[in-house]
DNA sequence: CTCCTTAATAGTCATGTTGACTATAAATGC
DNA sequence: GCATTTATAGTCAACATGACTATTAAGGAG
């Protein structure tokens, strides 16, 4: 892992810049700091580094989970498909540039975006992740219901929701981002309740069952999962007038709204499978 | 959040060095991209970023939880506390750096430091966290055992192990990261097995009960513990020949050694409060 | 309109886990 | 020897879960 032996890196002379305690230098060693210049900050002393952010955007669309891809218009990966993503701008957040993107992306009002669950996933910064210069990526998840115009104006000239199940080869490591963002999906529904992320305002208990069933790819048993959901304070709660859903065969189901309780205990465990 | 009106930043012509899709701008607009000069890249046009990391390193210390702290010797926040940590030097991932960084400070030899649990926690991006310049933190958390000397040499000038209930105030925002850190330990406490992570080799289930009271802040039954330690496969293996362990005053305890499993099926909940 | 199908909802029962407690065993320190 | 301390064994009720069965309320076919 250290694959990096006593070397002092530019900018050594400044170091402090952050977290890092003035008195620390990379190399260790015998010979200590001697001298320090301490004001004339220069941030290009620094190594250069990139920094963006990638987002997983994930909806339940046709009973399947499915994933916002973008298509690169620029070498290298010119043609493959990526995830979303851009560069973190001088004077925002990793947080903002997520949103920011994902309203480009997605056609979303901002409104709309600011309001949605995103999550930062974890931050991705080997050295050659990117053939061409350092860049660290910062990876965020959200988490979307089933929209009307699931691919978005903005900019994003072409964006497509794609199965997860189908999924072709994707630039860069974002299959790696992904694939941890699955997991890390799958094992937050055991425990919280950001399975009603992927349902609309209003919602039967069937469609929610129907998230689970399709993000873990296994059938929960309908009476148990009703009578979980249901103990569960706060995960939702019923619509007033019991107005009820048409459209389907069965009888018409109870509509519900997300609640405010973020947590699941105790949780709604997998049936079988461990979580990541 | 979006701060950030439409802008080109700087670089925008090597869009896509990412995650970025080559054909994304930041700030969408009716002139898209006219032109590209698609080959050489230069990294200075991107927006300056420092890359740093920060180490939350806790162990369980004299019945109290600790953390790893350093003293700044450099502007700012001079000579206020801070976690260790530094900079990410151009050929290293995040968390080579992060090891590296922590076997410095608690002067660990490499091996152990390689062995040692050590899991990204989160990036922290504001734009004004670092009071000179555009500086992003990725924030690692390590566990370790009571060690025979934990304040390390390598070049940590000043390192000190301190209860987390006395924290004195941090630089930047390292209260903030320490914060997150402790709400992840704790919860992760309740679904994995890494509190063998602040145990010794060989430990008493009297000692992983302490780990779990001392972190948690709680009381536990001790039987329960037990029955539920056992249960679970994997979370603790017993020595083979019963030696047990001298010193205490009441009956000697069985030694342990950690598992192999990783998750905790079913999770070992708290009494009462809720995870984070 | 009636029967069949589909889906929602209600309820039952055995099993497993948890929390609260009691009991016994094995050491130390007067 | 005896009280104290800690480890370990075991009990029992409350609760949660998994596997079912039963009932209700719609749509569709004839």
């Amino acid at each position: 892992m250290a694959r990096q032996g006593p070397r002092r890196h530019p900018g050594a002379s400044v170091a402090g810049a952050d977290g890092a305690a003035g008195d620390r230098e990379p190399g260790a060693g015998p010979s200590r700091r001697e001298k320090e210049e301490a004001p004339g900050y220069d941030p290009r002393a620094f190594p250069p580094f990139a920094v963006t952010v990638d987002l997983a955007v994930f909806t339940v669309r046709e009973q399947r989970l499915q994933v916002l891809l973008v298509q690169r218009g620029e070498d290298p990966h010119r043609g493959d498909w990526a995830l979303p993503g851009g560069f973190v701008l001088p004077d925002e957040s990793a947080g903002s540039a997520a949103r920011r993107e994902l309203a480009e992306e997605t056609g979303l009002s901002a409104r709309t975006v600011h309001h949605l669950h995103l999550e930062q996933l974890r931050t991705y910064s080997e050295p050659d992740r990117d053939p061409r210069m350092r860049v660290v990526s910062v990876a965020y998840t959200a988490l979307l219901p089933d929209l009307p115009e699931p691919r978005g104006g903005g900019d994003a000239a072409k964006a497509s929701w794609t199965p997860y199940v189908s999924l072709p080869s994707l630039a860069f490591d974002h299959a790696l981002i992904l694939g941890d963002a699955y997991d890390r999906v799958g094992a937050k529904l055991e425990y919280t309740c950001l399975a009603t992320s992927f349902c609309p305002d209003l919602f039967t208990l069937g469609e929610l069952q129907q998230v689970y069933e399709t993000i873990w790819g296994v059938e929960l048993d309908r009476p148990n999962f009703r009578r979980k959901v249901l103990a569960t304070p706060g995960f939702v709660e019923a619509v007033e007038g019991p107005p009820r859903r048409t459209g389907g065969r069965g009888k018409p189901a109870a509509l519900y709204r997300a609640g405010t309780a973020a947590a699941l205990h105790p949780p709604l465990l997998r049936p079988e499978g461990r979580p990541s």
